[in-house]
DNA sequence: TCTGGGGTCCTAGGACCC
DNA sequence: TCTGGGGTCCTAGGACCC
């Protein structure tokens, strides 16, 4: 196969698509300045065109920006996941009728691997991604498409950036390849973060083009062979696979910054009971059990207060899904790495070595045990299906605490739960 | 009042083993 | 002058992504 019979890969990136999603049901935000915050209500971390036109950086603490909100007439939003989770699958079940192969990479991203095509045909299929997902869900996307991963990348960035490709570019002749390689920036290339991209300036290598131009020992020497694949695929040589099949998980966690800051070691275990039990969750509805317990508690970096970074980690007796399993674990580790008198800020918990419910290496006493797992299991059932039903939080374990809490964190702009909750549709007239 | 959360992978270096 | 050397496993740290 030569190599301009590569199949070609669409990249399809949903525009600013939290605040998109915000749009879809309020559209009297459209036009308007709009942003999405993190968790906690801490930074920007989507942000409408409109948005970017005030200067409004991504990432700056929302804090520092509520008087410029304030003047210049911004919407401001909590992030709100279930929202963008649910227009996200929505999304990606109606590109999955353009190509079956496909990879989900992020929330709004996509990867496809959409064949062979002529040039117009290429063109003309990303228009009809576009005019079909903004249709049917009215969330914009653009299009680009090029031989690899990383030059998809590259060509969806152009559509995005330039108003007269109307949302699609794709980049297949060398001429013009070479061109765009030219105009984008070292950092801007999908797998030079801000260290590499350092790095390659100080030598010289300022554009994605300038890359291409060194060596692969050399490529290889200063950025590990991370860096060769991104060169080569600049080069136009597929070194990184379409993933159709997510990869088993590694690790699942839950962590939190808290509303405020938290000195005693009760409102510590409430909190890490209430995260142990959003990790469970995760946890279960993947079919795993975990074998590692992983815990972190720490001070706020940004303040002049003493520093504490705790971490401790314990394994498990026996692989385990089984909350109260997870959380006693967790709450000896806690007592282990507490220290009074600092304020904390932070806490969360990692589950570590997970393996396939039904993989799990079974011991004699798993075998004397067997009917104590399976009511274990039909608990955690119960639980996790009220839980969905009634909403996150409505069953949980004592030690989570009762009420509202210090820890709690902040999210005083939640829009509604439009598509995943009844309770919120509005009713009709 | 006050700066997110959830992931992955690679590498270097030490411990250990034969 | 010459101190064995190579494989494997684990861990911490670093870098990256959205």
């Amino acid at each position: 196969m030569s190599a301009d019979r590569l199949p070609y890969i669409a990249m399809v990136d949903c525009n600013n698509f939290y605040v998109s999603c915000e749009r879809v049901f309020q559209p009297v935000l459209e036009g308007l300045p709009v942003v999405v915050l993190s968790n906690n209500d801490g930074c920007i971390i989507s942000r409408s065109n409109e948005a970017k036109a005030l200067g409004i950086p991504m990432g700056a603490p929302a804090h520092k920006l509520q008087h410029f909100f304030a003047a210049h007439g911004v919407r401001v939003f909590s992030s709100n996941y279930a929202l963008y989770g649910d227009m996200s699958a929505r999304v990606q079940d109606i590109l999955s009728r353009f190509s079956p192969r496909l990879e989900a990479y992020s929330i709004d991203e996509c990867f496809l691997d959409i064949g062979e095509l002529s040039l117009e045909r290429a063109h003309a299929l990303a228009q009809e991604m576009r005019k079909t997902v903004g249709q049917w869900t009215g969330i914009p996307v653009c299009v680009g498409i090029a031989r690899t991963k990383t030059l998809a990348k590259i060509a969806n960035r152009v559509a995005k950036k330039t108003p007269e490709k109307n949302g699609v570019c794709v980049l297949e002749s060398p001429a013009e390849i070479t061109t765009t390689l030219q105009s984008i920036d070292i950092g801007d290339v999908w797998g030079i973060g801000r260290r590499s991209a350092d790095k390659l300036r100080a030598r010289s290598v300022r554009t994605a083009y300038d890359l291409t131009r060194r060596t692969q020992d050399w490529v290889r020497d200063m950025l590990t062979v991370c860096g060769l694949r991104t060169m080569l695929e600049l080069r136009g040589i597929p070194c990184i696979e379409l993933e159709q099949v997510a990869p088993p998980a590694q690790s699942v966690s839950c962590s939190r910054s808290f509303g405020q800051r938290v000195t005693s070691l009760e409102a510590l275990e409430e909190a890490i009971t209430s995260y142990v039990q959003r990790a469970g969750e995760k946890l279960r509805r993947k079919g795993l059990v975990a074998q590692v317990v992983q815990l972190v508690i720490q001070t706020n970096r940004f303040a002049d207060d003493p520093q504490y970074f705790g971490k401790g980690q314990a394994a498990l007796p026996t692989p385990s899904a089984f909350t109260p399993d997870i959380l006693t674990a967790a709450l000896q580790i806690l007592r282990k790495i507490y220290r009074p008198g600092f304020l904390y800020q932070k806490a969360g918990v990692v589950l570590l070595e997970l393996c396939p419910e039904n993989q799990r290496q079974c011991t004699f006493s798993d075998f004397l045990h067997n009917d104590e797992r399976k009511e274990q299991k039909r608990l955690m059932q119960a639980m996790d299906a009220a839980n969905q039903r009634f909403g996150r939080g409505s069953l949980q374990f004592a030690s989570a605490g009762l009420g509202a809490k210090d820890w709690h964190m902040r999210q005083q702009q939640l829009s509604k739960k439009f598509t995943t909750s009844w309770a919120e549709l509005p009713t009709a007239k």
